[in-house]
DNA sequence: TTGACATATAAACAAATGTTCGTGTATACT
DNA sequence: AGTATACACGAACATTTGTTTATATGTCAA
C-alpha cells in the first residue's frame, strides 16, 4: 500500500501539479516548469525529486525525452485512476446513421467514412457484449416499423459489424427485393430464413437466403424518454 | 463534416502513429519521432503536415513546446471519440431491484437502504434525462407481461422516484386492488386515469386514481441481447 | 563535534527539439 | 508556355530541455 504522507510536502506538490498540468495541456510538463510552478530553483532538485517519485511508485520516467514523464499510481484526494490524457476516451461508440423500415442501413464504409467528431454516443460497457466499440456502430431507429421487434421510434441500437449471424441472434437485414430494413431474430431453416419478431405476438418472416443482406448483429438498444 | 479521406495517407499514418504512441508513452511523440517512423525525412514537412492536421482539426498544437500535441478528434478505424476533459464520467445508478407484474416494487426506502455497492450499474448521461443519478434508480424486468409498453423480459428500465407524474409520462405504477405492477404511460381524464401501452395496437387501461401508485417517471430503457 | 545521509542550489553542458528558409517537384488551371 | 498551389526536401538556427558536477545546508545519531 502506497503512503502518499510518505512523500515530501514539495513531491505532493509535484505530483499534484503534473496531474492538473496534464489534465490542462494534454501533455507533461517539462523539469523546468514544475520548478517554476512549485518554486524549486534549481532543475536538479526537480530531477532529484522526481526520481524520488519513481522510487515510490508514482510515477515513470521515459529518460533523455522532454516531458518523458506519466503517472501511474492514483494521487489520493486528486486523482482517481491513472490515466492517459488526450487519448479517446472508452466506450464512445460512432453514430453512424439512422435506420428506417424502407431504406437501406449508411455503414460508415457506405458513406465513406464520414463520421462528424459529435456522432458519438456514450454506451455502458454491459451494452457492448464484450465486442470491441472499434467493431461497433449504432443507429437511430426512425418509425414505427419495428413495433414487432420491440423497439420503437427514437430507439438506439447497438450493433456488430458482421455479414452472417447464427440462430437465435437479433440481426438487422436488408431486405432487396422488398425494398425494406428489419431488425429480427435470425433462424436458418431448411430452404429459407425466418426472421422471428421479438414480440410473439406477430408472424415470423420467410425470406429466400439472396434475398437477405446481414449487416450487423444487435448487442443492445437504449431508449430514452421525452 | 469531418472526413478522413480528405487526408494524405501520410497524414493518416502520423495520426495512427501519435495515437499509438500516446497510448504506449503515455505522452506524444516528437516531430522528429513522428518522421522517422512515417518514413519523413525533413522535420519541416513533419511540421507541415501536422499543421494540415490542426487545419483539419484532429489535432491542437502547442507552439514552441516539446511533443506539444494532442489529438482531439476521433481516427475512424482507431480510436473512437476524443476525450473531454471535465465531462462527467459515465453515471452509476443504483440498481435496486426488479419489477414483475404480479408484485409490488422494491424501492430503497421499502428495504432499508440495502444497497450493495455492486448493484450500480453504468448509465450513459443521455439515459439520465438530466437528473441527478441520487434521485434516479433502476430496476430488472422479470416477465412478458410488459411487451405492451415495448418492454421485455431482462430489460432495465431507468426510473426517476416520484409519486406524481404528468401527463404523456411512462410511468410505474403499482395498481393495489389488481395486485399488479405496470408501466404505461400516464394521462389523467376526467373521473379516471388511463394507463397507455406504447405499442398502439394495445388498448389502454382505465384505472381510479384510489388505485394507482406513482412509484416513479420512466426516463429509459436498457437492453442487452444474450 | 564528527560523520553519514537526505535535500537543496547554481552553473555549465550536451542533446533533443521546434522553427524557418531556400529550393525542388509535381499537378492542375489559364 | 506560364502560373498558382500543394507538397516535399535539406540545412541551418535558436530554444528548450534533460543531465551532470561541485558545493552548500540541514538533520540525526554516535
Amino acid at each position: 500500500m502506497k503512503d502518499f504522507n510518505l512523500l515530501s510536502r514539495r513531491q505532493q506538490n509535484m505530483l499534484r501539479f503534473m496531474h492538473n498540468y496534464m489534465l490542462e495541456r494534454g501533455f507533461p510538463p517539462s523539469i523546468r516548469e514544475i520548478g517554476e510552478e512549485c518554486d524549486i530553483g534549481s532543475t536538479s532538485v526537480v530531477n532529484y525529486n522526481l526520481n524520488k517519485l519513481v522510487d515510490a511508485g508514482y510515477i515513470v520516467r521515459s529518460g533523455k525525452v522532454s516531458r518523458g514523464l506519466r503517472i501511474v499510481a492514483a494521487i489520493p484526494g486528486v486523482a482517481q485512476a491513472p490515466r492517459v490524457i488526450g487519448l479517446p476516451a472508452p466506450n464512445q461508440v460512432a453514430l453512424v446513421g439512422r435506420i428506417a423500415a424502407g431504406e437501406p442501413i449508411s455503414l460508415p464504409e457506405d458513406i465513406g467514412h464520414h463520421i462528424d467528431e459529435d456522432d458519438y454516443i456514450a454506451v455502458p460497457p454491459q451494452l457492448l457484449g464484450g465486442y470491441d466499440e472499434g467493431e461497433v456502430f449504432a443507429l437511430t431507429v426512425r418509425g414505427d416499423s419495428m413495433v414487432d421487434s420491440m423497439i420503437q421510434d427514437g430507439d438506439i441500437v447497438i450493433l456488430r459489424r458482421q455479414n452472417t449471424a447464427d440462430n437465435g441472434e437479433m440481426v438487422a437485414a436488408w431486405l432487396p427485393d422488398d425494398n425494406e430494413t428489419t431488425l429480427k431474430h435470425f433462424y436458418r431453416e431448411a430452404d429459407n430464413i425466418r426472421l422471428q419478431p421479438a414480440n410473439m405476438a406477430y408472424q415470423p418472416l420467410y425470406v429466400h437466403p439472396a434475398n437477405c443482406e446481414i449487416k450487423g448483429k444487435v448487442l443492445s438498444v437504449m431508449r430514452s424518454f421525452r
